[in-house]
RNA sequence: GGUUCCUUGGCCGAGUGGCUAGGCAACGGUCUGCAAAACCGUGUACGGCGGUUCGAGUCCGCCAGGAACCUCCA
């Protein structure tokens, strides 16, 4: 099957084909989290756009290496020379070793990743663990000029740079307004343009994390880790770079501009931001205290949450939006996408009852067709998603026996729907479904629902009844079918 | 202040210069001892004002409202 993937490229601002370095390969480096804090909403929606991208580059038969980043060391907490640094003051106000923060928290965004779905990538660097090839990029842009040390720090020559090249070019951004809007911060004196940023900085006394270097005993600047952990992993020119809007500017820009100096040319070939997850209109973030852990999510504990909210139903929220549009926090929303997600699941576990018959009333073909041009436009999951609701449609008519399909087009049906909700949209069934945790519950709850379809056939609905309510107030739910019962718990 | 972007039916959210997005809710129906669930069917839209066009939510301009980035952020 011919399947041409299209891509929107920040750099051009255009969706364009895919074409990958090396036939049959991807590298794929996307920006991965702070590890200070517990990951929240926000935290899912890259993860999840490129797990989809993942699994989906995967399924066209590419060899894919996706290294997704931790970042443990170099984020400042607020201006560049007063701050200090996140990790550290964290571990100070806990009174734990700032390795001992980091894996923490690593375990935690582990944890709520898998409870995600999200594939794990193929190599999750940490930036403490590849300070030496930053500091060989720190001096390879030192030596070819770039770069300039004040005060035991190191900074980029944003000017120099842009003589030869577009220091913007990504975040459409000119020198000229850079220079009028950036903030006038403490200790800019060091630097001689205030848009000039750190490759290396000099620790101030009380720092806690700092390695060695030529330059002063330190830690790499903001933007550094990327560029060298990409290259180390990726090469120095790679396909695919993600990652949050917000890190468009700076941290992006700036990627570009160390990496084109280190090595000749734009590190990465296209470029994909995902846009963010609102709540009241805002951008849900760190920084503006409105975010709501995944932890909280999961188990309903927030002042903002009238009922929790499964793994898969965030997933499929998540999914139901296009990655590059903002997308509201609200109940009613996650309640809709639980309901939907649920429709499609039961959906897809009921195409083992269809029966073959002589004839196809629907185009699976035609549906197939429309499934993979859907996620190859940019990923349009939502689009996806709407076909796939035409696929439920189907089976359920054709459960009812209301239509009917050949044995080929029901394989081709069965094929299509797993690979892409399963496969592709990696979202899974609900383990809880008709009770197959517990054995002696489930044999004790089917005892109970077999003596109510006795008590149904003698026509005694008091104790049907009873027993259907009953079981209900302690949280198992009974759907009455053609053929008995099913029930779950809720 | 600068740059970029957004505004779609009750809610969430796609998309396109002319052809039904989809989900949830609502309403009607089927099923059921009743209910629930499930299934089927139905309606409402493109912020405001101008312009381009045979035809514009879709392109252009202005206005209103909102957001992101310019500081760490996914």
């Amino acid at each position: 099957m011919e399947n041409k993937l299209f891509i929107y490229n920040t750099l051009s601002r255009k969706k364009e084909e895919f074409i990958p370095i090396n036939p049959k390969h991807v590298g794929l480096y996307v920006c991965g989290p702070t590890v200070y804090g517990d990951p929240h909403l926000g935290h899912s929606r890259p993860a999840i756009t490129y797990d989809i991208l993942f699994r989906y580059l995967t399924h066209l038969g590419y060899k894919v290496r996706y290294v997704r980043n931790i970042t443990d060391v170099g984020h400042l907490e607020n201006d560049a020379d007063v701050g200090e640094d996140k990790i550290a003051k964290k571990a100070r106000l806990e009174e734990l070793e700032p390795m001992e923060v980091v894996q923490y928290y690593s375990d935690r965004y582990h944890e709520y990743m898998d409870a995600l779905n999200v594939r794990k990538p193929s190599i999750e660097p940490r930036a403490s663990g590849h300070i030496i090839e930053q500091l060989q990029m720190v001096e390879d842009i030192l030596k070819k000029g770039y770069a300039y040390e004040s005060n035991g720090s190191v900074y980029f020559d944003v000017d120099k740079y842009n003589e030869q090249h577009n220091y913007g070019r990504l975040s459409g951004r000119n020198i000229e307004d850079m220079l009028s809007t950036t903030r006038d911060l403490d200790g800019q004196s060091e630097k001689r343009k205030s848009y000039d940023f750190a490759l290396w900085k000099k620790a101030a006394p009380e720092h806690i994390m700092r390695w060695p270097s030529p330059f002063s005993d330190g830690f790499p600047g903001w933007h550094l880790e990327c560029s060298a952990m990409s290259a180390r992993y990726l090469g120095e020119e790679f396909d695919i770079h993600g990652g949050g809007m917000d890190l468009l500017f700076p941290h992006h820009e700036c990627e570009i501009a160390q990496s084109t100096v280190a090595h000749g040319h734009t590190p990465a070939r296209y470029w994909m931001h995902n846009n963010m997850i609102t709540i009241n209109g805002q951008k849900m973030g760190k920084s503006l205290g409105n975010f709501i852990t995944l932890e909280q999510f999961f188990t309903g504990e927030h002042e903002l949450l009238e009922q929790a909210y499964s793994p898969m139903t965030i997933r499929f929220f998540i999914m139901q939006a296009h990655y590059r549009s903002t997308l509201d926090f609200s109940n009613e929303a996650l309640q809709a996408a639980q309901k939907g997600m649920e429709r499609l699941l039961e959906g897809c576990a009921k195409m083992d009852k269809i029966k073959a018959g002589s004839q196809s009333d629907f185009n699976i073909a035609e549906l197939s067709e429309k499934c993979y041009s859907a996620i190859s436009d940019d990923l349009n999951t939502p689009i996806l998603i709407a076909h796939l609701f035409e696929g439920v449609k189907w089976i359920n008519t054709l459960v009812d026996k209301n239509a009917s399909v050949t044995e080929d087009d029901l394989t081709a049906l069965k094929l299509l729907m797993n690979t892409m909700v399963f496969d592709i949209l990696g979202l899974k069934a609900n383990q809880t479904q008709g009770g197959g945790n517990d054995a002696l519950l489930s044999e004790t709850v089917n005892l109970l629902l077999n003596l109510r379809v006795e008590a149904k056939a003698n026509k005694d609905w008091a104790t049907a009844d009873k027993i259907r309510n009953e079981l209900q107030t302690m949280g198992i739910v009974i759907k009455d079918t053609k053929d008995g019962f099913e029930w779950e718990i809720k």
